[in-house]
DNA sequence: CTGAAAGCGCTAACAT
DNA sequence: ATGTTAGCGCTTTCAG
């Protein structure tokens, strides 16, 4: 193995200045420089990480906690994990993949074991029992997601309350009076991941304040979830015509099964998504839709480590990224009283006027 | 920080018997490794990850090198990653993520400053570029699918013309005589990923073997795709009454464009997959399938690469994972004359007598 | 602008 | 069964 102390002799310098320009850290003549950069290169020099590591006491490592959960969107996780991993190297950093099922554990040993000097969390809770651990790590952290007190930690999310905002804003634009949202399943809701509960209080709360008629629903991950919460929906509330689906894998199901039931989409009901651009392009027919920028997620996650990393105070506790929606081909301006046709629904048909359970009323 | 020596003073031992206490490579006394552990306890000690690794030239990491391009299903991805991660953890080894993007250059870096120790490369290629570097690394490593030359190197996958074959020969055993693989993105088999290759290898071959009429058609992973795939298919073979989809993304639309067009699953068409079983099961009919056993595959990897670092010789080249069939809702034996009612297609609909194209014939 | 030298915390001979 | 000691390869004072 080749090592510094080579690269020294080759070059005809000391150590600790092959260190030092590697490293940056001191000035170096032009000239010394390039024998040590060609000598580098010649002898094919790779700086040992252990003995880097335990020199500096910064392993240029960042360990990154994925979830594994039910619920989680394994292509949105996997693109996030992509643009983290591409971005810290860009910062000459490596991540290491733990995954949700170790726990706190997993954070806790790394951590103390030095094998990484940062962390980024991925799927944090409301109230996440991993958080006075991070509070109390001598590394930095950055979470993806706004735990209820993101006091003492740095915190970066898209907008997801701005999101259903978005949405309902923009159905109530296109002249919608009822909508409904199909959410997350019933599990990430009750365990309080905070992404789901933001959109449904912006979804409510746009409805409240521009004066439609709202619900909110829960939904499981299955195509079947899918045509059941179509069925339902359509019994429910013969008068909706505005649906904002925040579930990825239930999204293309429940569009289908509108349509399959004599909806026109959007002439007979608008649907609004919030998920990643790619999905919404990609759908037959494509997806008005809130983008989810997992890419942007991830590279923001790992700027502002690097900045707490460098010790620049000034980082940000939270760090919101704005929601925006992109007109498509599925929603569009409510047409007159042929719009719904009820009486085409393969069955539970409503007439026109008969309202089914209205789950909120607006307030406003 | 606490260091070993603490635990030694602290045990009242030399920092070597500590070392020897936690590695298990020499005896220590009952009462002293007692000793040690309650001093570790208390002081609340984890070894530095950096000087073991300088130390021990093991850092007790794994490098797992993940494919992010087009026509690789994520989930499977993700779920093979986690099986390693938790497998790796078993055997007291972490895993840093690399990036297929970073190309030849990520897996070199790593493994010259020893960062990881062995690795796991997923997506191999029949004649991947990886295979001269990885050959002459120091670091053991194992492959995730056969190249066209394994000599040299420890692969494991599924037996994907197992799989192929088990379709066919399941088709074959329901009585089905013209059968219609749609395999992957055509990407895919232009960059000669191994196992597209081989599912149509043994599609084929079985189909030849029993007499059957075979063709095999690649599918861009778009519900658009699947649509016009669904068409071409009974436009030119109209005796087509099996299917096989091995495209993981196209499965469900491609049976749902079916139905649509007239096609009653299984009576009129038998369909089988070749996917994980999860994605199997929750299809709203089970689909007939042979599993992707991601976990399996990961869990495998790690115990070879675990054997490989514990210089076991004898670690196979290959190890191919067997194919299983799983009988669920959407096959079927042929049904009688009426099984086919090609009247009922919503368009380019033939008369029984009529062939299309027909891209093999049966050779045996 | 460059060198010399003292560790960083741990493991693994080599002792006994 | 345990202790002593010499590094592992690098960074970073301290000196010049």
């Amino acid at each position: 193995m080749v090592k510094i102390t080579d690269v020294a002799r080759h070059a005809n310098v000391s150590a600790s200045t092959v260190s030092y320009a590697l490293s940056g850290k001191r000035p170096i003549s032009e000239e010394t420089r390039r024998r040590i950069e060609d000598s580098i290169r010649e002898l094919g020099y790779r700086p040992h990480a252990g003995a880097r590591s335990l020199a500096s006491s910064r392993s240029q490592v960042i360990g990154l906690v994925l979830p594994l959960r039910k619920g989680m969107h394994m292509p949105v996780v996997m693109q996030f994990a992509t643009s983290v991993a591409t971005a810290a190297r860009e910062h000459d950093h490596d991540v290491l993949l733990l995954t949700h099922n170790e726990g706190e554990e997993g954070i806790n040993r790394v951590a103390r074991s030095r094998l990484a000097d940062a962390f980024i969390i991925m799927d944090v809770e409301m109230d996440d029992r991993r958080l006075p651990l991070l509070r109390g790590l001598d590394q930095p952290s950055v979470l993806i997601g706004f735990p209820s007190d993101p006091a003492g930690l740095t915190c970066i999310d898209l907008d997801f309350a701005g999101a259903g905002e978005a949405c309902v804003e923009h159905l109530a634009s296109l002249g919608h009076r009822t909508v409904a949202l199909v959410g997350s399943p019933p599990e990430v809701y009750v365990r309080g991941t905070g992404f789901a509960r933001r959109v449904a209080a912006g979804f409510t709360a746009a409805a409240d304040r521009l004066g439609l008629r709202s619900s909110v629903h829960p939904c499981p991950e299955s195509p079947a979830a899918a045509q059941a919460m179509a069925e339902q929906l359509l019994h429910e509330q013969p008068e909706l015509s505005g649906v904002v689906i925040h579930n990825e894998p239930v999204t293309q199901p429940l569009i289908a099964a509108f349509q399959t039931m004599g909806l026109r989409v959007p002439q007979d009901l608008s649907v609004v998504a919030i998920c990643p651009d790619e999905t919404a392009e990609q759908a037959p027919l494509p997806i008005s839709s809130v983008s989810i920028p997992s890419a942007e997620i991830g590279t923001g996650a790992v700027d502002l480590l690097m900045a707490k990393l460098a010790e620049h105070d000034g980082v940000p506790e939270t760090t919101t990224l704005p929601a925006a929606l992109t007109e498509r081909a599925t929603s569009a301006a409510v047409s007159s009283v042929t719009a719904r046709r009820p009486e085409d629904r393969l069955e539970h048909t409503h007439t026109p006027g008969s309202p089914g359970r209205i789950p909120r009323s607006p307030s406003g």
